[in-house]
RNA sequence: GCGAGCGUGGCGAAACUGGUAGACGCAGCAGACUUAAAAUCUGCCGACUUCGGUCUUGCGGGUUCGACCCCCGCCGCUCGCACCA
């Protein structure tokens, strides 16, 4: 009689044996096996482990284990992004110490993971936190200081009113706080950057190498966001007498420098200086760009907002024509971008355009498509698409491009203007006014000015004795902590009170792995060994966040000397999300669902419907939305919970196995009993296999056919990331197993032994029971991954489908490799397909054979 | 508005470079075992059907011997960016 399964005691048993074992340490000495680093992005110590992070974790294990198993040394580390702002929101709320806080959590969620038998190598394990951390990530800030890629500067920033904090412009989604969500802010303030403008081009030309092994997405949004355009600047000088004092030109950019005939005005952002400048003479302008600022601020109005223009009067001369064009001040020129001014050509852009209706400016196009006459004309939409130049002297006849680069070469040649490219991307504003984050290491001297901390006074530790009870930087108010002495004049002095974007944090920490306890940042050696990531998992939310500071880090730190890897992450994935059904009880008189939890919740089918009822009252409930699991919602369910009830191993089948890695995954109880039946029946396969029963030749060979092509499906599943396909194979060939549930000998034997190493990365726990009860030496974690042979394979006999003009009208069976003559004979002697051509009154023109696949009749 | 992606049974999905659409799982139905239920096992499970078949991958067209797959045009959903000159 066969054993039942016990996941309880097997996988504790398991995940001991490994720990005895010291299983998942890995060693920087070089071992002469090819390396390879999976990492999935470490978490935020929140509270609990939640289903989002076991299956990115599981994930990464499952590619962790396979490589291992493929004769890999893998690193395969795991730590704490511990620094930030729910640490010190639960110190108000709560009066908890922010790091008591964050430890706490961290240890409970050390056990959590833990749980989940991931080959992980704890030895390696930091929190960001941890002052041996951020102390080195001060020492290469100021290295990178000393390099000029650190500076301070007044500028307008992100404010974000609920979080009391400058938010980078990567942080502000829609207009508000990516943590927060609250609408935010312009500030003026003196704040640290890092210039990552400074390699913008090599983040975007670095996209390219990246091309197959990061998804397109990922790379079309970094360029994006980079968002490089190549143009011209150029001066615009004032009429004769005209100018306003202190200006002879208007500098405009422009990436259609071919257009410049058809300009009709000058724009002006409500911020340009000269904006300013007439605004301070005149009350009219003055109003004109207040009511400008007026709702600029949202997303929304600014799609809505209609375009407003005010005529200035002044003229500025056409560089080619020398006539006068007008210079307006207009609401949807944005001061950030360029020089805050254009030049407008309406024929050949919407916004210049809609204004130029408005206002009844000339339209004057200059640019026609193939075909079209001198009478081309726009009326309400701007031609922007390919053609050639007329109405524009010298250009005429020429394509865009060629136009382009005639109208730049004159006007730098007239020396009016120069070539220019020019980025989205702004420089990285990393100051942030909280006490728990990595503190910046400068001290501010009158005499003088911002100092670096010298390195033998790092780390820069944070003070422990702090009151949360107010709002502002906690920092700021230690009555002791930022008074200091010069280090260079010895003077009274200020320590600089602002703490780094906890994004730095993350920006190297994958380089840190490669020794956590280094003297130096980065462990050069160990990190040649080990970077770049081979895998990186994580959630496309980071797509132009960490992933971008995480690239630009990597390349100033190689450039400063401290690594040798430019490019941090050779492949990406980027995983979907587990979303869960939610349930409610009517609404709240605020007009809020009463959200009901899943585990209080029975589902039936009744007459083909889903009815929902509330276990603890019997109350009906209404099924709402599928949505990303989350605590408001309560459709949350804890992996402790479902190990607690179906084991681990059925739990990381689940996550895995129901959608496409990187499509969210819809959590379902029916769907983990699924896969917690498929534990135990793989284990009745083997509990019950015995070695003395007879082998029987047909089966044998059936059976290593199966297993060779299960081992194909499930090897090339797992490295395209086609986890749900893979498992779906491991299943059908359960399936089969089952079959030849009497059969024994030596195929048997090798197909229990395939099934146990391929379900390995899966459901660890289980393969080494499996292999321990089939006999097996040592662990299925140091197994070799099965081999595919092609000719084991292969059928003798093919089944090819006979298809009449591209319908399927029959079958018949022939030896694997029948040549064209031989299929064509069997198809035609089909007496099905004789009847169908008998029926139909139809004869064969033209066979069409493709071998050992299909055959297609042409009949007419 | 611009850019990208997606659309296949009641549901999650599969189909490798154009070659038997719906693998595998969930739900459902029927049966076996059981005093009974659960568990387990076996079978069925896209739609219509006069049981011969016919239709079927969002809609309309096209290319091809053959299209979920390629091309053109619509419709719908999701994500990213958003007055970027």
């Amino acid at each position: 009689m066969a054993t039942r399964y016990e996941s309880k005691t097997a996988e504790p048993r398991q995940q001991a044996r490994w720990a005895a074992a010291d299983a998942f340490s890995v060693s920087n000495e070089d071992t002469g096996r090819p390396k390879y680093y999976v990492l999935e992005m470490f978490p935020y110590p929140s509270g609990n482990i939640h289903m989002g992070h076991a299956r990115n974790y599981v994930m990464g294990d499952v590619v962790a284990r396979h490589k291992r198993a493929q004769g890999f040394d893998v690193l395969h580390p795991m730590g704490w992004d511990a620094f930030g702002m729910p640490a010190e929101n639960a110190a108000m709320e709560r009066g908890v110490h922010p790091g008591d806080w964050t430890w706490s959590n961290i240890a409970t969620m050390r056990d959590q993971l833990k749980l989940l038998g991931l080959s992980l190598d704890w030895s390696r394990e930091f929190a960001t936190c941890d002052p041996t951390y951020y102390g080195k990530q001060q020492a290469w800030f100021l290295e990178l200081y000393k390099r000029g890629l650190v500076y301070r500067k007044d500028g307008v920033v992100n404010w974000d009113p609920v979080d009391n904090t400058v938010l980078a412009n990567e942080q502000v989604i829609d207009g508000r706080g990516w943590r927060s969500g609250a609408l935010v802010e312009k500030r003026k303030l003196n704040q640290w950057f890092l210039r990552i403008t400074q390699y913008a081009d090599d983040l975007i030309d670095g996209l390219s190498e990246l091309e197959g092994r990061w998804p397109d997405k990922v790379r079309l949004m970094q360029e994006n966001w980079i968002g490089r355009s190549k143009g011209l600047q150029m001066k615009w000088a004032f009429a004769a007498d005209a100018a306003p004092a202190g200006h002879d030109a208007v500098e405009v950019y422009t990436t259609r420098p071919d257009t410049l005939f058809g300009a009709s005005f000058v724009g002006l952002a409500p911020d340009h200086p000269i904006s300013k400048q007439l605004a301070e003479a005149d009350p009219r302008v003055a109003a004109f760009v207040a009511e400008c600022r007026k709702g600029g601020a949202s997303q929304a109005e600014i799609e809505q907002a209609e375009k407003i223009g005010w005529d200035t009067g002044l003229k500025v001369v056409h560089p080619f024509t020398g006539a006068e064009v007008p210079v307006w001040i207009a609401n949807f020129i944005l001061s950030e971008y360029g020089t805050g001014a254009v030049f407008a050509c309406p024929a050949h852009d919407q916004r210049d355009l809609d204004f130029a209706r408005k206002y009844d400016l000339p339209v004057i196009p200059v640019v026609r498509p193939e075909g079209a006459g001198d009478d081309f004309a726009v009326a309400n939409e701007a031609y922007t698409g390919p053609g050639s130049l007329f109405h524009s002297d010298f250009l005429n006849g020429l394509d865009i491009d060629t136009a382009k680069a005639e109208a730049i070469a004159r006007i730098e040649a007239a020396g009016q203007g120069e070539a220019k490219t020019i980025y989205r991307l702004r420089d990285w504003g990393v100051s942030r006014q909280r006490y728990w984050g990595c503190p910046i290491p400068i001290i501010h001297c009158e005499a003088c000015g911002p100092v670096a901390v010298p390195s033998e006074q790092l780390p820069v530790e944070l003070p422990k004795d702090l009151t949360f009870d107010v709002p502002g930087n906690p920092l700021d108010r230690h009555p002791t902590w930022k008074h200091v002495s010069c280090p260079t004049c010895g003077g009274e002095a200020r320590r600089e009170t602002d703490t780094l974007d906890t994004f730095v944090d993350s920006s190297w920490y994958f380089a840190r792995f490669a020794d956590p306890k280094a003297d130096a940042p980065i462990n050069k050696a160990a990190a040649s060994k080990w970077l770049p990531v081979d895998q990186y998992i994580g959630g496309v939310e980071h797509a132009v966040l960490h992933l971008l500071y995480a690239r630009f880090i990597t390349r100033a730190l190689s450039d400063a000397g401290l690594m040798d890897v430019k490019e941090p992450f050779a492949g990406l994935f980027t995983q979907g999300m587990v979303v869960h059904e939610t349930y409610y009880e009517g609404l709240e008189p605020s007009g809020k669902p009463r959200w009901v939890e899943p585990s209080d919740v029975r589902i039936e089918t009744v007459d083909g419907q889903r009815v929902a009822t509330r276990l603890s009252t019997g109350a009906p409930l209404t099924i709402g939305d599928i949505e990303k699991m989350s605590k408001s919602k309560k459709n949350v369910v804890a992996p402790q919970d479902i190990i607690e009830a179906y084991g681990v191993d059925a739990g990381r089948l689940f996550v895995l196995s129901d959608s496409p890695p990187e499509r969210d995954v819809q959590w379902s109880a029916g769907g983990v009993e699924g896969a917690s039946r498929f534990v135990q029946r793989v284990w009745t396969e083997f509990d019950g296999f015995d070695p003395e029963a007879a082998a029987n030749a047909d089966v044998d060979a059936s059976l290593i056919r199966e297993t060779h092509k299960t081992i194909k499906a499930v090897s090339e599943g797992v490295e395209g990331f086609r986890f749900n396909s893979a498992i779906a194979k491991l299943y059908a060939f359960l399936a089969t197993l089952r079959q030849h549930d009497k059969a024994g000998g030596e195929a048997k034997k090798t197909a229990l032994s395939t099934m146990a190493r391929l379900i390995a990365p899966f459901t660890p726990h289980l393969a080494e029971e499996a292999w321990a009860r089939l006999g097996e030496d040592g662990m299925v974690l140091d197994a070799p991954w099965p081999v595919y042979d092609a000719a084991l394979a292969a059928d003798d006999a093919v089944t090819l489908p006979i298809q009449i003009g591209g319908k399927r009208r029959g079958e018949v069976v022939l030896p694997r490799g029948s040549d064209n003559a031989t299929v064509e004979a069997a198809a035609l002697a089909n007496p099905t397909v004789q009847a169908y051509l008998a029926a139909n009154n139809l004869s064969v023109r033209k066979v069409i054979v493709v071998p050992d696949r299909i055959v297609n009749l042409v009949a007419g």
